[in-house]
RNA sequence: GGGCAAGUAGCCAAGUGGCCAACGGCAACAGACUGUAAAUCUGUCCUCUUCGGAGUUCGGUGGUUCGAAUCCAUCCUUGCCCA
């Protein structure tokens, strides 16, 4: 199979254009994706153009991460229905820092390599580029009839909010960072989520009138949730790739929950594994879906690739006392047990609040688990509350040192599965 | 610069002097059912609360009124048309 049927029986190819797979066939061609720094780190809707480019790598080909300190000052249109605020620059730096450091992490840039990966940044040309030379070099080759009738633009325009200037002008500045490397890296291939095919396009028709040259591109389609729901979002926000943010635990719990349907789709984008063991695997959750399988392959495969076995192997085992054996008494879980749940929420709690006795809604309310007492009341009156395993059904519970398991530790459970460990001293 | 229209909770959207913390839908969270799934049903969904209430909202500011999301003035933002 070479790239683009592998892509395409992956799921992972939407637009082509004429011609792109003839010349990935012909030579070793550059290709780029590019990142925008809109946040410090990156999440999990930018892991399909990183592993993108890591398939693209595989094959034999050069790939280049580019990094939008330029184009991130002045905002996409795509997929947007109003204008976005702008990012301070100081913000934009410490964003353009942490997303290259990540970025460095999962390609390959060994230098001995032939198909080294490389990280540029566009503001290194933009920089120099004066408003004036902008004008003459690029907006004189494109009309703006042609820009737009892009579908970003047009939806914006058609729509009752308009689009600015700024950020009208946007598809040329991502079209003059695909003009820039192909004239100084000889890259040639520009891939991408199916939304930026417009802000492409404008770029491999930049390269062909201003130089007569021919550049090609192909999209991924966007990653979609069956139930139309946001793919990459849980209750507590986006899934990060910063361990720091989403921890390892947290990010193998969110694979670990795909529906199903949205697993069998996921497990050809976000994984490495060849075609026959998928299959396998797919037949398999056919046969047996509440066995899950599927889930937990895929949930395994992505851990390990952005966090590395080690944290894959605690977050198994968090997971497994967490959940394994939900209905064992909460005195099954050893202290060691308790200690080491890696990447479950702790808090810390002062005994001496404790032996005051304490009701449990202002506990919850202490301890940060929520905002606030009405916030805590309404969960426990719900019924989402359990503490040690009990659900909690009186709100006048009030918690003291007995309840405590090993004499130390509370664990508590919002819903069935976001839990804390208070430790209490 | 002139004319017209619009701005309501995370989003969409109803309300057009008191019965409005504001109909409805989506999203979100929780419960039941299940497989830590989906679908379905139920509850919550401005903030705080001693669950009795209290406080702050309908682009901003000022005003009319016993009383304003609703009326008036003015400013801001956006769209459409004209110059």
């Amino acid at each position: 199979m070479n790239l683009i049927e592998e892509l395409r029986w992956r799921g992972m190819l939407q637009d082509i254009m004429p011609g792109t797979e003839e010349l990935l066939q012909k030579e070793m061609t550059t290709a780029y994706i590019g990142f925008d720094p809109t946040a410090d780190s990156l999440h999990i809707g930018s892991l399909v153009p990183i592993l993108l480019l890591l398939h693209f790598q595989n094959a034999g080909h050069r790939p280049i991460a580019l990094i939008g300190g330029a184009t991130g000052m002045v905002g996409d249109p795509s997929g947007k229905s109003e204008e976005r605020n702008l990012l301070s620059e100081d913000q934009l730096q410490q964003n353009i820092l942490g997303i290259s450091t990540q970025l460095s992490r999962y390609l390959d840039f060994d230098p001995g390599r032939q198909n080294a990966a490389e990280v540029v940044n566009n503001y290194d040309w933009f920089k120099e580029l004066s408003f004036i030379h902008f004008l003459r070099d690029v907006g004189k080759h494109i009309t703006v009839n042609y820009m737009m009738s892009k579908d970003s633009v047009r939806k914006r325009i058609e729509g009752d909010t308009g689009i600015s200037y700024t950020e009208f002008a946007y598809q040329l500045m991502q079209g003059y960072d695909f003009y820039w490397l192909f004239k100084n890296k000889n890259c040639k291939l520009q891939m991408g989520g199916s939304d930026q095919w417009g802000n492409i396009t404008t770029g491999t028709e930049l390269i062909r009138r201003k130089d007569g040259g021919e550049a090609f591109a192909f999209t991924c389609p966007l990653i979609t949730k069956a139930d139309g729901g946001k793919f990459g979002k849980t209750e507590k926000g986006n899934v990060w790739l910063d361990a720091e943010k989403t921890s390892p635990y947290q990010f193998y719990q969110f694979w670990l929950n795909a529906s199903d349907a949205d697993a069998e789709k996921w497990i050809k984008i976000f994984t490495f594994l060849p075609k026959n063991e998928i299959e396998e695997l797919l037949h398999m959750h056919t046969e047996n879906p509440g066995a899950r399988e599927l889930q937990r392959k895929l949930a395994q495969q992505v851990t390990i690739f952005i966090h590395g076995l080690e944290e894959y192997g605690k977050a198994v085992e968090t997971t497994a006392k967490l959940f394994a054996n939900q209905s064992a008494p909460v005195e099954s879980m050893s202290i060691e047990d308790l200690e080491s749940l890696e990447g479950v929420v702790k808090v810390d709690f002062s005994l001496s609040r404790l032996k005051e006795e304490i009701d449990i809604v202002s506990f919850l309310a202490e301890t940060g688990i929520f905002p606030s007492k009405g916030e805590a009341r309404k969960m426990v009156q719900n019924g989402g509350l359990s503490i040690n395993r009990n659900k909690v059904n009186e709100i006048g519970m009030q918690l003291n040192e007995a309840l405590l398991l090993h004499h130390k530790y509370f664990l508590v459970q919002k819903g069935k599965k976001n839990y804390y460990l208070i430790e209490v001293g």
